[in-house]
DNA sequence: CAGATTCTGTGAGGCACCTCACAGAAGCGT
DNA sequence: ACGCTTCTGTGAGGTGCCTCACAGAATCTG
């Protein structure tokens, strides 16, 4: 069906290749792992903590493309067609992984087709999200995107509670959600009020719990 | 430097594959040509004409995604991942092109390593520009966004003219262009407006003279 | 060439979202 | 425990861009 691998076939794609060949590297929070623009071609795999993508205008301000974790790659880009780094990776927490050059994860793509087509399997899957971001902000309003936003991040960084709620358990700050959706802070807290006096989410110190998971899922799909 | 194949390369790559092995097909102005969750798995070398790639809300609403002409492929990402169309194609204007089944690429791909190598080069590029669309719309005013995309369209159909000038040949409708950077028709035209009376661009029966590039280069680059 | 359709031009008014400003709460380091 | 930084909450006011409405120009179509 999917080209795309199970998370337990990838150990033998991509992922597996640079956790047999990789070297083990690790970074404080906060520090910035790939930088826009920067030459460089190594690719990493995450085994541990958070990684945020980003983009920033000159201006200051800044665009969160998506935060990675535990099995997910970054720095494929530039590492497999030799070009600049296209946005800032920084660790959003203390963050282990695997890393490897470019040019050897090519050669060992050559060596296996099965590799060459998981890669492939993944780009496609990236391009399809990266486009459905696109076009969700073309369509759909603040409100729209921001109650996407909650169901896809409960999807990768959730744990399920009984009643079909859902927690959020790694912390985004109000200011990261606004970012990744592009509103601004203000305008997240103020949703965020909305729905908590509709009963829609409610919030335990840390972290979000999406307490009417569909009513959300209705205020997504308003658009697309 | 760059796995991303230069025109004369690609004719041995992907492109090669259809040209050599894809059966010859036309469409008319306007004709659909892949349907957002279709679950064909075709792909399509374009050889003539120029395809509008865009998806749509329930509401109407339409976004433009890219327009792809002579040499450009579409249908790569439901045929090499087996998943659904991720957007509409429709036929811009009457359309040429070859199309072979996703099966067969994928059977061609395992054969040839290079051909893969160089399908991952496409994919990157793609991804690339994507992401960088949707970076640029988060972080860029609306002036900013049309300035960017009329330089960036007279570079595929455009032609250059004396003076530095550019001609984009190709006819976009104002509406057009508001959909392909999410600005109402009517907003295009007052900008449209204002650039005229500063000399920027100029208006030619059909199709518009970009006056002075330099120009719209720095409305573009304010942001980003 | 008449009629239908699509495109362009322009004003008036509205709303979603932003920016600024400030205050209190919560986490963090020493 | 203390201050320091980051996060949250909320109002007031501004604005970029949208929608609606309508008229004239251009382009298709029989």
């Amino acid at each position: 069906m999917s080209i795309e691998a199970a998370p337990e076939r990838r150990a033998r794609g991509l992922a597996g290749i640079l956790e047999r060949h990789g070297r083990a590297v690790d970074y404080p929070k906060g520090r910035m792992i790939y930088a826009t623009g920067a030459q460089d071609s190594t690719m990493m795999l995450i085994t541990k903590g958070r990684v945020e993508i980003s983009r920033s205008s000159v201006d200051g301000r800044r665009s969160i493309l998506t935060h990675l974790g535990p099995g997910d790659m970054l720095g494929e880009l530039a590492a497999l067609d030799g070009g600049a780094r296209s946005a800032d990776a920084v660790a959003a927490t203390a963050v282990q992984g695997r890393v490897l050059e470019g040019a050897l994860v090519l050669q060992r793509l050559r060596e296996e087709p099965d590799a060459a087509l998981d890669v492939i399997g993944m780009l496609c899957q990236r391009l399809r999200q990266t486009s459905g971001m696109y076009t969700a902000h073309m369509l759909a309003d603040g409100q729209a995107r921001l109650a996407r936003l909650l169901l896809h991040l409960s999807e990768k960084w959730g744990e399920a509670l009984p009643g079909g709620k859902l927690r959020l358990a790694e912390r985004f700050s109000q200011s990261d959600l606004g970012d990744l959706v592009g509103l601004s802070r203000e305008s997240v807290n103020r949703q965020f009020r909305d729905w908590e006096q509709a009963g829609v989410i409610a919030r335990e110190g840390m972290g979000i719990v999406l307490c009417d998971p569909g009513a959300l899922a209705r205020a997504a799909e308003v658009a697309e």
